[in-house]
DNA sequence: AATACGTGGCT
DNA sequence: TAGCCAAGTAT
């Protein structure tokens, strides 16, 4: 994982950067590392400190997170990268309390930055180091109830001395043995003392609440190009789903669906793409149309490779859609 | 306290 | 393959 420090770049002195740590725990929340590794290449290499991210305009770096969700997050980077850089001499503080009071940073980023960078002894605790204290210590009742146990329980196994290296240990523990589905608990260096293991119950832990069900929505993207190729975009208001992003035109998703198009010309169907969101399914109408002009107080004129790029994955594979259709067509 | 908020990988 | 799930935060 390219946001570490090596066990040899640690013995000749080497703390991780904060800069960094920081960025790769934001791009991990709800994130898998397969998923977040590029993001962050990129972004490292696009701007390499926290000045250069504040000093960024905000749609770029909306743009470069397109593709990873959850786009509260880099918005919230943004911010924090500006108080950093403006109020904080570009130093992000070493205490859980004032990370925690910067934006995008809750109580697990603010602990994993606080140990992992600063050497502090934070506790950390995400969904791996639950499941493993659920495990260890045989914890039955459900989450979100039970966090508070199982917060204790890893307060009291926290060292005071690299805090950091044992949160990630527990982590990687959680992410590559003691597993939801298959753990393999035969290699577990915890095997011994863990409760779950010698009751056969640890396929059951973490218990947690069912999860409600999702309802479909309905809505229609428009894809209007120009005699240049170039596509009709618009930025998602700053609140809600998709916040701030670059996107297509679209009507709201309701269980109905439907409304008016941005422009008068002569739509055309040319398919449909589905969605899941964290609560509900979409099913979105896409919808082409060639026209002579896009007026600029509709939205903004973009090539189509760009905005595939600075759009989020259901407004890209709506436009790939439209893409494609128009190639088969041959429209001119 | 409960809900809103994305996506892609894995089974 | 349809569903489950991940290194959470804000409100």
């Amino acid at each position: 994982m390219p946001w570490r420090v090596s066990p040899s770049e640690r013995d000749a002195g080497h703390r991780p950067d904060p800069f960094r740590v920081w960025l790769s725990e934001v791009m991990l929340q709800q994130t898998t590392v397969a998923a977040a590794t590029g993001h962050f290449l990129r972004f490292l290499a696009r701007w390499p400190d926290v000045h250069a991210l504040a000093r960024a305009p905000r749609e770029a770096v909306l743009a470069e997170w397109a593709g990873l969700g959850y786009y509260a997050r880099a918005r919230n980077l943004h911010a924090c990268a500006n108080v950093v850089s403006r109020d904080l001499d570009g130093r992000f503080p070493e205490t859980e309390k004032e990370l925690r009071a910067l934006p995008g940073i809750g109580a697990y980023t603010a602990a994993a930055i606080a140990a992992i960078a600063f050497d502090r002894p934070a506790t950390v605790v995400d969904g791996n180091v639950e499941r493993v204290m659920a495990r260890l210590f045989a914890e039955a009742a459900p989450l979100p109830g039970v966090k508070p146990q199982l917060r204790a329980h890893a307060e009291r196994l926290t060292p005071q001395s690299r805090a950091g290296d044992y949160a990630q240990a527990v982590m990687d523990l959680g992410a590559t043995i003691c597993t939801p589905r298959n753990p393999a608990c035969g290699l577990c260096p915890w095997r011994t003392p863990c409760a779950a293991r010698a009751s056969g119950t640890q396929l059951d832990l973490p218990a947690r609440a069912p999860k409600p069900a999702k309802p479909v929505r309905r809505g229609v993207a428009y894809v209007a190009h120009d005699p240049r190729g170039r596509v009709l975009t618009v930025t998602r208001p700053d609140d809600g789903l998709l916040g701030g992003m670059r996107a297509l035109p679209s009507s709201d998703w309701t269980e109905a669906g439907g409304s008016a198009p941005p422009l008068a010309i002569d739509w055309r169907p040319v398919g449909e793409v589905r969605h899941t969101f964290t609560h509900f399914h979409l099913v979105l109408k896409v919808m082409a149309a060639k026209a002579r002009a896009l007026p600029a107080d509709c939205g903004e004129a973009m090539a189509p490779d760009a905005a595939l790029r600075a759009m989020p994955s259901v407004f890209a594979k709506a436009l790939r859609l439209a893409l494609e259709d128009l190639q088969r067509t041959g429209s001119d």
